[in-house]
Parts: C-alpha cells; sequence; structure tokens
DNA sequence: ACAGAACGTCAAGCAGGTTGACGGATGCGC
DNA sequence: GCGCATCCGTCAACCTGCTTGACGTTCTGT
C-alpha cells in the first residue's frame, strides 16, 4: 500500500451520505401518504417515546441536545397533535411526555417507510451483508461509547 | 445475541450517531492540534476542494446545497485563510475557488484525525470488518443513486 | 444586436441548536 | 418544621446552516 496513493473515502461522508438519502426519501414519501407537517426533528422523539411516555427531563439525555431545545421540539409537536404534555402527578415541576394516537400512527408509518427503504437497500447489497453492517454498527458504536448506544448527539 | 424479536435499529439512526461520535471527535481534536477556529461545515468544503480548484457553481452540485448558502460558507472559509477566491479569467461571471496553503495544510490535519479514529474503530470491530463496512456503504449508496456517491449535506 | 440564460450576491426568514437567567416546586440537613 | 441548595421547565437572546426570491452583471445563441 502507498501511503498516500488512494485515500479511501472518509466513514463520516458515507455515513452522511447515507443519513440523508434514508431521511430525505422518508420526508419524500411521508406528504405522499398523508402526514404533511412532519418536520425531521420528530423522528427522533417518535423514537424515544416509542416503548413508554417519559419525563421531559429525561428526553435531553436519549436525544443527546439540551434540555431548552427539547422544550421547544415538544412545543412543536404538542402543537401539531402528535405527542401529549401532561403534569406529572408526582412532582408538580415536572411534565409527562407520551405518543398521541396520531403520533403513534405516525410513527407506524415513519418505520413502514424505513422498512421499505431498507429494502431497497438489501435489494442491492444482499440481506445478509446489510444486516452485517447493521450489527456491526451497533457493535462499533456501542463499543466506542461505553458498551450502550449513545445518543444521537454527544450531550455538551 | 439482540433479541430477534425487537425491530431492528433503524438505519438512519445508526447513521447520525456514527456521524456525529466522528465529527464530535474531530473538533475535539482539532482546537488541541492548533485549529480552533473551524466550523464543522468546512470539511465537506475541503473534501470537494481537495483534488483540484472548482469554479463556485460546481460547488452547490459537489455539497448538495443552495449556491447561496455555498457563498456563505465560502465567505466564511476566505475570511478564516482556508481558501481562495478569486476570478475566472475567461468568464468575468465566474469565480474560481481553491484552497489556500493554509487550507491544505488543515485538510491534511482532519485526514490524519479522522485516520486515528477509524483505527479506534478497526480495533473494537477488526479492521477486516471495517474495510467491509466502508465497501458495502459505497457500494449500496453508489447503486442506489445512479452508480455515483452522491451528494452530501452536513447533518445538523 | 438583443433576448434569455447563467453566475454570484443581497435580503428575509425558518429550523434547530446554544447559553444564561429565572420562578415555582422539591427535599434534605438541621 | 424551616431554610436553602437543587431540580424542572420555560423565556430570551443569539448563532449556524439552510431555504426561497430578487437582483445586477456577464455571457451566449440566434
Amino acid at each position: 500500500m502507498g501511503p498516500v496513493s488512494e485515500p479511501s473515502v472518509p466513514l463520516a461522508r458515507l455515513f452522511a451520505i447515507g443519513y440523508r438519502s434514508l431521511v430525505d426519501g422518508l420526508h419524500e414519501e411521508l406528504p405522499r401518504r398523508g402526514w404533511p407537517d412532519v418536520r425531521p426533528a420528530f423522528g427522533f422523539v417518535l423514537l424515544a417515546l416509542r416503548d413508554s411516555p417519559a419525563s421531559l427531563r429525561d428526553l435531553p439525555g436519549m436525544l443527546g441536545t439540551s434540555k431548552q431545545a427539547v422544550s421547544k421540539l415538544v412545543e412543536a409537536m404538542v402543537a401539531a397533535g402528535y405527542v401529549e404534555r401532561d403534569a406529572d402527578p408526582d412532582d408538580a415541576r415536572a411534565k409527562r411526555v407520551q405518543l398521541s394516537d396520531r403520533g403513534r400512527q405516525l410513527l407506524a408509518a415513519v418505520e413502514e417507510v424505513y422498512a421499505e427503504l431498507e429494502r431497497n437497500w438489501a435489494a442491492a447489497l444482499g440481506e445478509e451483508r446489510l444486516q452485517a453492517l447493521r450489527a456491526d454498527l451497533v457493535s462499533v458504536l456501542s463499543a466506542t461509547s461505553g458498551g450502550r448506544l449513545p445518543a444521537v448527539r454527544a450531550v455538551g
């Protein structure tokens, strides 16, 4: 191998391309399916609330952003009808956040579109290698971040 | 092994995590090496100008953004001394953009840091699987975008 | 020569993020 | 109990990156 013969494409660039490809594909398809007002940032909140409601204070850690950014994002999603935000009965300072019915339907649509996009990838790459790619990504991202999949953005 | 019954982690999320991990790592390290004023968006321009100068009109296609966004970004990089922008002798409307010496030194530093970060990944995953991951990404991203690696926009 | 296209910039605005500061609620030491 | 540090969420101001629309200048095809 020559020292500077053919530099490989930086992984960061490949990740940026892959991310944009999938997210753009998603947000091209959602309006066609009757979801015209979904902003890109909504997706991470949908995922975070997928399995259970959360207190607003938990979301910054899950999303990797500040509590102020989360507050504004949740406000927008409440206004759009995708999440519900009500008082925590045990702590008058805190508020609970959970998906609304509409939010849950949106989440299902998002997962369906992602599944279709990934099927295209499987068709181009092969199902086996696609799953290996996913597994390796999970493995290396967990390993370099203390054994668990980290937040999308490192918490400042 | 992860439970097969659970839905797999969306690739988009893995890409977002991986991208942030690498870019954050880069921008933590650069100030320590004497590059305190590098904004995240600069990297894509450095890469685009790596092999040859370009006309400003070519950059939107290479970066995947509008010409106005490119204009402002290049202006900031000129002010920071990383690129030079001068008149095209053959077309008084156009301007040529190229890396300055300082910009070329920065590019070398960026590639060195990325190489170190990817070595950490290779240590966690194995050199062989890391290269397979890169090759598969290039393959699938090219295949789903007409045979060539598509443009990229900075994420977040 | 001139209409139209192309190059780059200016201006206004949005989305998403940051830091700093703050009022209300909590809970722990005493 | 009480007092005070701490926590929860919001408001405010600001920054980066990107968008669309409009525009002056320059080139090009007919």
